[in-house]
DNA sequence: AAGCCACTCGTTTCATGTGA
DNA sequence: TCACATGAAACGAGTGGCTT
């Protein structure tokens, strides 16, 4: 298993632009590309990598703040941000839906019985101007989670070979050791995707009995996992029409078509067209609950009696 | 076949940022 | 000050290949 680095402080590390070690320890300030705010890695004392590539190349977002911060809470949008929005709103409500027809709160309180208020990372609503625009429109706000990615394996590695790199002489010109593949490195879909599951669960029930719908935007990766773990569930595809559900991935854009939305330097990325599922919220909580079959074996058999002696269940 | 080792995967714990 | 969200890192178990 093996990751290179594909990003480093928001410039895509093969686009031949010259790439500047961070220096300094905790504490430091420099600036997000993607998000008016300063880079949350650098000022915790850690390595300034946004996302990295697994060993078939597909990126894989390492960074809370690379696909679509939700903070500072008084920060403006930057415009990689409303670009990111904007093609998810088209995406859901059509491609004639401008920057003036979509307005989005950030880390809403979604009220929940018997535990504390959870957060939802966005919540989209069409304006007036859009519903005066399509008055045919029967989609309307949704509760809008992102996940571009998660965390890999053996952190420690990859740091240490970026921070190797960072205090080379030859650290500003080349990049070298920085896209060097390290391997024992891997990326961990699960544990993104573990702690999804429990927060859409509610967040989802609280969408949809408040006539909203409910979206997750995650990386092409993230996807493609859990598409498998559903695999053996057919949902139907209620695109256009009566949908509560949406999974959105996004994935890089090497052509960087129209859709694309980058920064300056990094990688694009784009909205995968071939990775959309709409559905209702009921059936794929049905598709989650249907992980792993039936196995009656599992209650017929050896077993260890409390005594001592092992008996066989039949 | 048994033991050893490297590697991977998933879990747990810890730390930090953030906002109520 | 508290709780939530989530990344970092350590930990533990399973697996498969290699050697003896």
């Amino acid at each position: 298993m093996t990751v290179t680095v594909a990003e480093y402080l928001g410039i895509d590390v093969k686009s031949g632009k010259s790439v500047q070690p961070v220096s300094g320890g905790k504490g430091t300030q420099v600036p997000c590309p993607f998000r008016a705010g300063s880079c949350s890695k650098v000022s915790k004392g850690n390595k300034p990598v946004c996302s990295v590539r697994d060993g078939s190349g597909e990126l894989w977002i390492v960074c809370e703040h690379r696909l679509c911060a939700t903070s500072p809470k008084d920060a403006p949008l930057t415009e990689y941000q409303s670009d990111v929005l904007i093609s998810i709103a088209r995406t859901l409500w059509g491609p004639s839906v401008e920057k003036t027809d979509v307005a989005v709160r950030r880390e809403v309180p979604v009220k929940t019985e018997g535990r504390s208020d959870s957060r939802a990372d966005y919540v989209m609503v069409p304006t007036s101007d859009f519903r005066s625009k399509d008055k045919t429109n029967t989609v309307g706000p949704v509760v809008l989670e992102m996940q571009g990615g998660g965390e890999t394996s053996q952190t420690g590695a990859l740091t240490a070979q970026v921070g190797k790199w960072e205090v080379e002489p030859s650290a500003a010109t080349e990049v070298g050791t920085l896209i060097k593949p390290v391997t024992s490195v891997g990326t961990i879909e699960a544990n993104a995707w573990r702690r999804q599951q429990e927060q859409f669960l509610y967040k989802g029930n609280v969408a949809v009995n408040s006539f909203g719908r409910l979206v997750f935007a995650v990386g092409s990766k993230l996807y493609d996992y859990l598409m498998n773990n559903l695999a053996s569930t057919a949902m139907q595809d209620l695109r256009g029409a009566n949908w509560t559900l949406a999974l959105v991935a996004i994935s890089e854009d090497d052509q960087k078509s129209d859709g694309s939305f980058s920064t300056t330097d990094s990688v694009p990325l784009k909205i995968d067209e071939n990775r959309l599922l709409f559905t209702s919220y009921p059936k794929f909580v049905q598709a989650l609950i249907n992980q792993g079959g039936s196995d009656p074996e599992m209650f017929r058999g050896s077993f260890l009696r409390l005594d001592g002696p092992t008996i066989t269940v039949g």
